[in-house]
DNA sequence: CCTACCGATCGGTAGG
DNA sequence: CCTACCGATCGGTAGG
């Protein structure tokens, strides 16, 4: 939403017929920006956003130096986009993980899994680099995106606060809620696919770290 | 230690006699090297490693903007030089919060709280700074700081299997330590001294949430 | 620790 | 989307 007026206009026509796979007056347009999005969000998370150069994104996405300003406004534009998109896409894969019918602690059980499947999945660089250059956002884009995380996080709430009436999750929930999105968060600092431990596993250890045996 | 070759020399003896107060021989030196480590971690933490300039932090120590360099070699170093002391200071207080008597639920505790003391307290930026930009550093500046946060990781692991070995603590211990400390150390996002809950209040609720009731 | 400065780089833009 | 470029800034250094 905040990204609107950056939406792509009709680039100046100069090959009028395009190439041969193309429909008659529909070209490419805007297909670059989803390249550099994505090489964006890949700089920003290994180098972060202020080591980042609009030069090293443009060579990423095969372009020359001054072209992503055709795309987006600023370099901050461009970051605050990534994020969009990283909500977006963990909003999407939020809803295919929750069926309707699950009991409290399957269905934290899948947010945590599809949480983690958000951060660690390959090419998934969008949400980390959300969660590390939030104060690179200036205070407009900010609320923006953060619109998005209160969405992605009322789906915990229910869950929660059904584990703390059984008696199955003793702390309070708003607290209980910031630890447990710290624990899994702080995952991008160490979780390595190539070692032993698996998301499921890590999953598992969640689930028992956090949530009491159901008494009987 | 990684930083000793850029301990002040003996400063160019333009003045022998130095000002009234001092010993002969003796000048203020050295003294500026904790300011410029001070203002060097306020920054990084509000700004970024790579958004805050030497000239902020020489301003910010009340100097020109050539003269950090006198003390640095180089603006990493300076911040391995904020991350050195965030961990000497952080293992300073933990080894005052931990009396060899204690139960392991109560050593917990106290870890815990130490921690968030070592996060929160006021003018603590060295830590959330090492937290926050451990890619800044190359690979030898690394390695100095590792051993430092090896040793202060150590300490917890004694409670924590004493915990596992008394059913209060079900995950596995290597697992569990990563989300613990991913859970406390992501307070630095969303703690605010100034809100409701306080440190004791948080301490509280982790302590509920990671460990589970004694049986009877 | 200051003065004066350098070489390099950076975000962004005009014009096509 | 490229070419060519600008103004500003930055880390770092020489010399005192």
């Amino acid at each position: 939403m905040v990204q609107r007026q950056f939406a792509p206009a009709a680039p100046p026509a100069k090959r009028p017929r395009g190439r041969p796979r193309k429909t008659a007056g529909e070209r490419d347009e805007g297909n670059r920006r989803p390249a550099l999005i994505r090489a964006a969000a890949r700089l920003f998370r290994r180098k972060g956003f202020a080591a980042t150069t609009t030069r090293d994104i443009a060579a990423a996405a095969g372009m020359q130096s001054g072209s992503p300003f055709y795309h987006f406004k600023s370099k901050a534009s461009l970051l605050a986009a990534v994020m969009e998109e990283g909500m977006r896409a963990a909003l999407a894969r939020q809803a295919l993980a929750l069926p309707g019918n699950a009991d409290p602690a399957s269905a934290l059980r899948r947010l945590i899994r599809s949480h983690f499947d958000t951060l660690h999945a390959p090419g998934a660089d969008f949400v980390p680099v959300m969660l590390y250059e939030w104060r690179s956002l200036n205070a407009r884009q900010r609320t923006a995106i953060a619109s998005l995380q209160r969405e992605y996080e009322a789906a915990w709430v229910g869950p929660l606060e059904a584990l703390a009436a059984n008696g199955r999750l003793r702390a309070p929930v708003p607290i209980a809620r910031l630890l447990i999105f710290g624990a899994l968060n702080w995952s991008v600092q160490w979780f390595d696919p190539r070692r032993s431990a698996s998301l499921d596993d890590v999953t598992d250890a969640a689930m028992e770290l956090f949530i009491h045996p159901e008494l009987p």
